[in-house]
DNA sequence: TCAAAAGTGTTTAATGTACACCCATGA
DNA sequence: TCATGGGTGTACATTAAACACTTTTGA
């Protein structure tokens, strides 16, 4: 805090880690860059700061109700991490404060107002290098798609996947796509219902194809599980 | 990413959340702020990045390194969260980019080589607001102190609080002072001897007064703790 | 030999896992 | 009445909590 020599300014992006459930798979929003650096390639949606006075979070807020047409109250935002290595962006000094964010299976893949062409992609096919992003995206995933994995641990982040009202197969569903292992339906079920404030039934019934009507629940209050849902791999053990 | 207008620049900061446990109780580092805005009021210890390519990370450890004296690779250094309301410096538009530090009990309170006044004020006296911070710090404080609580419970972060040799005691001691809460000595000693690759036995013992020697420990290569030690208030239940 | 702290063994309760079984519907 | 998934009961294994007890030192 020397004073009396210069601050150095920089620029602030805000990039998303957009997540949902769709087609059985995990998939992230991404958008096809139009302009150099890493024309025609993959990245995270994201901008800058629309003004000096706009606060960090608000932005990504913005940014999300851009991409996918969403109210940002309704649907899951919380900061990821922010990446500060000098040359991240050739043209000049940009630090990303990166969000993720998780929406249920949207009705189309994009209607954003800001008509860019962003699209769902399969997580796995960016992981696997099948795509590849531009800048750093492709690490920004990876702590993101980790961060939602441990989330269904210990928070209700699991229903910001699913539609208002769900059934706990949809939300066992959502628990063996993300973690990309298969769970035991009774136990599941058992412990899911268990869980203090987690679950709220509806009172109504699906009315579907082959099996009995399963009952219809919406999220409760509670934000952080008691007790958690545990996986038995990447947990421990 | 609409080109042709002003990208807003905005200063970036770097705040440190510096625990250790000292005198029985768990402390931060704090500096008593010498100019405007805020003067004389105490402050997390930080500053803003040292040039326009410096690396946010390294920032973080070279600031670290000026207000301990200690060289930031044998301490415990992780990103904690970005702040980026618009108005939480009054002077400029400044986005703080907060890390959370771990260190032992250092033997003076602060070696600085900035020559400011820094020292070891206990958290509680903060959170209570019997001491209050400038800014947002007391919000800062507040998540990084969270932070290292539930740290302890999945990661070897305890062992970044003790000295190189410790034992089993040293550690529970951590453990019972940022958790709050006493520890059954026995069954501690078990869990915490039981985690994989938590704790190495240096052969070393020690030779006080009163008691049986207690065997010497120095951290093993364990990042995550296998199962993880839980706190009975607060983890859940 | 006593106090004090380290460390081990054992009992009991709580929890997680596997899986048999029944329920409610559409075809 | 059969196939299909929803949902419950229960036995067993695993883990955590409580605490009696033994070990090893300094005074």
């Amino acid at each position: 805090m020397s004073s009396d020599w210069e601050i150095p300014a920089v620029a602030v992006a805000v990039d998303l880690v957009v997540l949902t459930v769709r087609s059985a798979r995990l998939q992230v929003l991404l958008v096809e860059r139009g302009i150099e650096p890493y024309a025609g390639k993959l990245a995270l949606p994201g901008g800058f700061l629309a003004s000096e006075r706009e606060d960090v979070d608000t932005a990504a807020g913005r940014e999300l109700a851009e991409e996918t047409g969403l109210r940002p109250e309704n649907l899951h935002l919380e900061q990821l991490r922010t990446y500060g290595a000098p040359n991240r962006d050739p043209r000049r000094r940009v630090i990303a404060v990166a969000y993720l964010a998780i929406v249920p299976d949207l009705p189309e893949p994009t209607a954003g107002g800001d008509a860019r062409s962003a699209r769902w992609v399969p997580v796995s096919q960016v992981l696997t290098r099948r795509a590849t992003l531009a800048f750093d995206h492709q690490r920004i995933l990876s702590d993101g798609v980790e961060r939602a994995r441990s989330r269904l641990e210990y928070s209700a982040l699991a229903t910001a996947f699913c539609p208002p009202q769900f059934t706990v197969a949809d939300l066992r569903n959502v628990y063996e796509i993300v973690w990309g292992e298969t769970l035991d339906p009774r136990n599941f079920h058992r412990k899911v219902t268990g869980v203090a404030d987690f679950l709220v039934p509806t009172g109504g019934h699906t009315t579907k194809h082959g099996g009995r009507p399963a009952a219809l629940y919406r999220r409760g209050t509670a934000d952080v599980l008691h007790p958690p849902i545990l996986r038995s791999t990447g947990g421990w053990r």
